[in-house]
DNA sequence: GATGAATGAGGATTCATTCAT
DNA sequence: AATGAATGAATCCTCATTCAT
């Protein structure tokens, strides 16, 4: 994989764009701007994409793959508690690779755009059920009664999404800066023995890993 | 105090505006929308603000007076449990009360601006400080070192800001309607016992909390 | 005469309607720039002045009268040579003393603004007949013919109004502060100078006037 | 080269930019104005210039050039008499030529803009230099001293392009169409006579000019 | 006489998009 | 596939003016 040169025009406009409207929204990105940053102009954007908005769509669609084949395959075989810590990691490895993605599915939930409806038709909802049936199955069975368990996968969703998209108040406040792989291993292990707290599975597994280590 | 035509015009526009912003944000926004949503044409709007930029921090400043007000108190006595207890409980409820401000905080932190800066400055830093020192003193000993203690402390934020935020996500895909009474009264609970058995105190406040419903 | 408060209000926006017209012109300056300058509300403007054009013709007018009178006056006995030099000397006074005149009427000329032609019939064509009248019988006889003797009279024109409206190019590339005082007595004796060369009463007045002084 | 078709758009725009500016002053003048009177959107001016400021520059720097290159050219070897009446005679042209640019240019000295320094810098300084120069060693000795040569300079100026400013003035009250041929040849010749008296080389050159006609 | 508030029109500029080249 | 030029609609904001207080 050669830098830049090497990838096609149309994966170039999508890193830009992806890039500007992960940090200003749809609505705050001009096409200008992404052509600018290509180095192209405004309108070769629409020998490419048919419209902005198309645009905006397809970076999405192209950021969320990696994330919706992590999920799918987690929706999979979610139920053991290995296979479920290993999806929570899974995810959070891959937001961090991917930084602008979390910015645009926050943004997207903000917006309550129409993409969003889709989103949760195609991967979100299914990824859902399968999360509910996790925490029931993988919970300490007296511990969250059914509408507590809701709560507690959107807990987790914040939990994770939550930490990735604040990535700059937690530099300005906590001064910690989330793209260096220290401090990720450090929230790696920290979200594993969160989620083994909230699950009720705290005292033994995490004993175990730290022989393990 | 009738609603809507005993409020002064300033308040009126600080209100469209500001679920407009919250709802659209900043750039998605248009001050004549705003207007328009007031009743009043578009040059009005600059009778009462100088910029679309000083109405935008206008209406932050407006809604986050409550807030920091509250987190000002807790700060000031945050070191016993139920003092804790009471300060989350507080802050989820202005939240609640308030849905608009959660989402103005979230785009103002994904949009990196410079009003957010100040925010930190003023507001945020000293919360942030005390934050750590009552979670040092509240939970288990053993239980979180320092630099979970800090991802600790931004976990709560999550889970109280990220819950506020996502009333979209929330209610598309678990069905609950975050503005009702109810499940507003279950996720103060909810909270409650998360923070417990984050804090490492879990069982006999639980039990009593069990009994008590 | 008390400096500014004893002005009435009319006056006082006068005064800043005439620095500011004549600084940036009709079209450049608002409403609410004059207002801001009496440190009054644009609507009170309102109250002394039917328009922003009466405005600006309230100003002509007032700063035209004294210009008026001795034009008027010099009209009505410029026949001999020492009346030709004192008028022009008077209103070469008057434009001095008055520096936003020149600069107004210039613009006026510029804009070929309705005003223009009032002030033509009302006051500058008088001038102009007997200018004219006074060329003829105070200029060496063979010098000039008819239609030079129009261009000659523009020309003093010129060489007054010009002055005065060039100040900001005079003092840049000359150096010179047209407000002082001494440059403005060398610019009075400069212009008796031309305009005795240009009558062709060159030598002999030119040799008394150096005794007289 | 046909008239309007043939021009680029880019020099249509200079051409209505220049008319209006010249008639309007830069203030009066709206985009959309000079838009329309190309033909053309709103929009398409900025496909072309930057902004109404850079619009307004290219405008005067179009226009300054070809004088320039006079003034230049005669500031080079202004120092015998011919050449000096040449000069003059040149600037004249040129202005009777291209009437908007006087008062584009007077404008500006009024509008005292940030335009008009680096004119200043750039052009106006070295011609200003040069004629000093030029009046000194082109002017009886004994006629005018150190101080009144700065102003007699400067008399020059606005003997020139006061008239050319001036046009309106001088066809309503004189009844003089300024862009006809025959007044402008009048014109000059008026000049020569006038800048010969002032330097007081009055009598041989004057013969000779009444001669040939 | 002064003013805060309202407004329709217009100010410069940017927007996403189209199209001929 | 790229682009210069064109454009209607929209952007924020200012304009001169009015009116009730």
């Amino acid at each position: 994989m050669t830098p830049a040169e090497a990838q096609s025009t149309s994966e170039r406009i999508l890193d830009a764009a992806e890039a500007l409207f992960a940090e200003r929204g749809f609505a705050g990105t001009s096409v200008r701007d992404i052509a600018g940053r290509v180095g192209l102009n405004q309108a070769s954007i629409y020998n490419h994409f048919s419209s902005k908005q198309a645009l905006y769509e397809a970076v999405l669609d192209r950021g969320l793959r990696p994330l919706a084949e992590i999920l799918g395959a987690a929706a999979h075989d979610a139920f053991s508690r290995q296979a479920s810590d290993r999806a929570g990691e899974l995810i959070a490895e891959q937001l961090w690779r991917t930084p602008n993605l979390p910015k645009l599915l926050q943004r997207e939930v903000l917006d309550n755009g129409e993409y969003l409806e889709r989103l949760i038709r195609n991967w979100l909802r299914p990824i859902y059920e399968k999360g509910l049936v996790a925490i029931e199955s993988g919970s300490r069975p007296d511990l969250w009664d059914e509408h507590e368990r809701v709560l507690l996968l959107f807990a987790f969703y914040h939990l994770v999404f939550g930490h990735f998209t604040s990535a700059a108040l937690i530099r300005s406040l906590g001064g910690l800066d989330l793209s260096s792989a220290d401090v990720h291993g450090t929230y790696i292990a920290f979200l594993r023995k969160v989620s083994h707290r909230l699950l009720g599975i705290d005292a033994p597994p995490e004993q175990k890993k730290e022989r393990a280590r």
